[in-house]
DNA sequence: ATCGATACTGATTATCCAGTCAGTATCGAT
DNA sequence: ATCGATACTGACTGGATAATCAGTATCGAT
């Protein structure tokens, strides 16, 4: 069926980052997401100069996707530090269906494509920037003092990083353990943060961070009814806490 | 030259490893790896069944050499903060010449393929175990207090990984803005181990980190004791060899 | 010195896949 | 309805490269 370039052009990438996702940058073949579209490759070749540019054409668009869900996290109203934790939920890896598994794909191909790291690295700028922005956004309303905003951001973008490749990498193929390992790293980030920020404890690991799944997600899956507990007993909120309590 | 095969192979595995780190693994062609021995291609398909099965058995080979030198570094002599920081001196990125390129290729690569990902999870596992261990010895020695290392190694763990990753994927080629953002890297992942370990301020940033340099950098290597070591499938399996068709 | 076993070569083959291109289908405009 | 422009097809080609294999060199043992 024919299209016009702009649907088609988006279209394309969005199977060429669906491909990516499961094969790889390196594995990720033309003819993949010909199949997975359903046409010829020589459509794609159409849209797209070579395949090179195919990738990073689509790495850009998976970047923006996110990028425009962190803006929204940091121009939502609210209380301050709400925000702060809607944005460090969105940065963690869902428990299942988040962007970690191409961003770290693409870590490893811009060590060696500068194409790529560009991208990369205006993507790893913008979510700590993002921190940073929500962070100052907090101290200039008085809920935080935080003399470094930045670096704040830098550490704690840090600290995610390393959660999100743990998360990522070396998860099982049990849900249900997922889903706590996810709740004991979120717990773990809200805690750093709050020490970071000279926040009293429980400060953030008490906010309701109900919106996270809307936000993440595209249907508003099971209910993890009591999902994991912190070291002190807490009980985590991730999920659709249908009922925040 | 003909070469015992255990010689061989571990030259050959050190090979390509060098060009693993500069081409990623997904470039790495068994040609490139050939050139740079100045051997034939065949020789390396004498040596390995197949170019998976060499890339696989070169990750396994360039952790190991990792890891020997973490068990080093936990087993030395001396004071037990000294050792957690070594350790910690050990994971993160050196300014120039580590591993860090590797392990977050391999990173993406494990993703896809089920041989590199055991490999890159034991790896995970043995460094935050390691971590763990020297937390323990050191509150075992009264040195600190740590109702939960493990918990503790993975906090740490995770932050080294995130700041290994920035440093190494967001370094400029100026080597004087690399040796700050390092140094910068490794004194706030001091400080927040001396938060986590309930440590006074400064206890670590001011333990005398000199030793690090000579760990890390190229010296005239340890003995290789590991090297006719099968741990896998190390025995050859080459059919032509024997010519019993 | 001879001989078999082992290590290695390099030319060749087989395969895979990005990119091309001549031709076809579908659109919107007149 | 016609026509030109645009989107698309699918068979094909060229190049790259993993893997093969018949043959050669080198070793150690007798």
């Amino acid at each position: 069926m024919k299209k016009n370039v702009a649907e088609r052009r988006t279209e394309i990438l969005a199977a060429t980052v669906a491909v990516i996702a499961e094969r790889g940058f390196g594995h990720t073949r033309i003819a993949d997401v010909a199949a997975r579209l359903g046409t010829s490759t020589g459509l794609l070749h159409y849209h797209f100069e070579s395949k090179d540019l195919l990738l990073a054409a689509a790495f850009e668009h998976a970047a923006q996707r996110d990028l425009i869900r962190l803006s929204q996290a940091i121009g939502a109203d609210g209380d301050p530090l709400e925000r702060l934790v809607a944005v460090l939920d969105l940065y963690l890896p869902a428990v299942e269906g988040s962007s970690w598994p191409i961003w770290i794909d693409a870590w490893g191909e811009a060590l060696h494509n500068p194409a790529l790291r560009s991208t990369s690295q205006r993507l790893d700028a913008a979510w700590k920037q993002g921190l940073a922005d929500v962070i100052e956004q907090a101290g200039g309303h008085g809920s935080l003092h935080c003399a470094d905003p930045a670096g704040a951001a830098r550490r704690l973008g840090a600290l995610v990083d390393g959660l999100g490749v743990d998360l990522t990498l070396n998860g099982g193929d049990d849900d249900e353990v997922m889903i706590q390992r996810q709740a004991r790293a979120r717990n773990w980030l809200l805690t750093a943060a709050e020490v970071e920020l000279h926040l009293a404890p429980g400060r953030l690991t008490q906010v309701p961070g109900s919106a996270r799944r809307d936000q993440m997600e595209q249907r508003p899956t099971v209910h993890p009814n009591d999902i994991g507990r912190g070291s002190n007993g807490d009980a985590l909120h991730i999920g659709n806490a249908s009922g925040e309590e």
